[in-house]
DNA sequence: TCTTTCCTTGGAGTTTACTCCAATGTTTAT
DNA sequence: ATAAACATTGGAGTAAACTCCAAGGAAAGA
């Protein structure tokens, strides 16, 4: 499969796939005799895991971390290395789903309650100067 | 309360804090005779909501229109149009939360099974030529 | 064959969210 | 009174994670 229908096929940019090639989030991708990349299934299972724990906010320097290690351990363990990659990376997921759940329940407490910090945004306190760039609507 | 005090007060820096006020996402903070910040209860609370909520993980440019929208709707209801941009934020926090039970499953699976595509690595095809810049140690 | 559409690389540019700096003024400690 | 430790602003710089571009080669359709 080429460049493009992977991208396509995880809703990824071309760009954005080499990019992960070339920091190493992914392995080295084989390449045809033009030099064209083609990808196999595993590239993809690997594509696969990887928009997953982007999307779950894991930063591209953890998969980096976990894709490279097993080249720079000099272990027999390479198998047992990563798992324990992925299990740490897997703590940290569950360290931030505590602490999403949280916050969570401070938002429903505050909407529940709308209290005076809230509040006072009606007092006028809050108007266009104060805000730089997004918004742009000064005065209309 | 002055503005090292504030910042130490919930672990930011007085940098953050005065990036939060100039963009928007706190309201501005009262100024003394000699127009340095006093910080009220009022304004800590809400730098309180805004340190939780960017925890979660909410962008900065949601907290700003969650601050702002009061001005730039002319209604009557700006508490309804408040508590409305914190449920669309709780809705947004839910999403994630799914999502990242979701990812956290795989990674459950990934670690039980240790497929193939996870083993791919042992043969090799990772190397250092394909780090960018991150553990630079080429051949040491 | 020609045009379109793909592919490659190296490197530059962009966005987000800070973070730092210089120049300058104020308060506090010795 | 003078130094140290605060405060202010506007603006420049930084890190992460893409995103885009130029220059050029390859493949597929009319």
């Amino acid at each position: 499969m080429n460049i493009k229908q992977a991208a396509e096929m995880f809703d990824l940019t071309v760009d954005t796939l080499r990019y992960y090639e070339r920091v190493g989030v992914i392995p080295p991708v084989h390449r045809n005799e033009n030099g064209y990349r083609d990808y196999t299934t595993s590239d993809l299972n690997w594509i696969y895991l990887v928009k997953n724990l982007r999307n779950a906010g894991l930063s591209v320097e953890s998969l980096i971390e976990f894709a490279t290690l097993a080249q720079f351990r000099e272990t027999q363990n390479v198998e047992e290395a990563q798992k324990q990659v992925l299990r740490d990376q897997l703590k940290e997921l569950n360290e931030k789903l505590a602490e999403m759940n949280r916050v969570r329940d401070l938002l429903v407490y505050k909407i529940e309650t709308y209290d005076e910090h809230i509040a006072k945004f009606k007092t006028g306190e809050m108007n266009s100067e104060n805000v730089e760039k997004l918004w742009e609507r000064k005065s209309d």
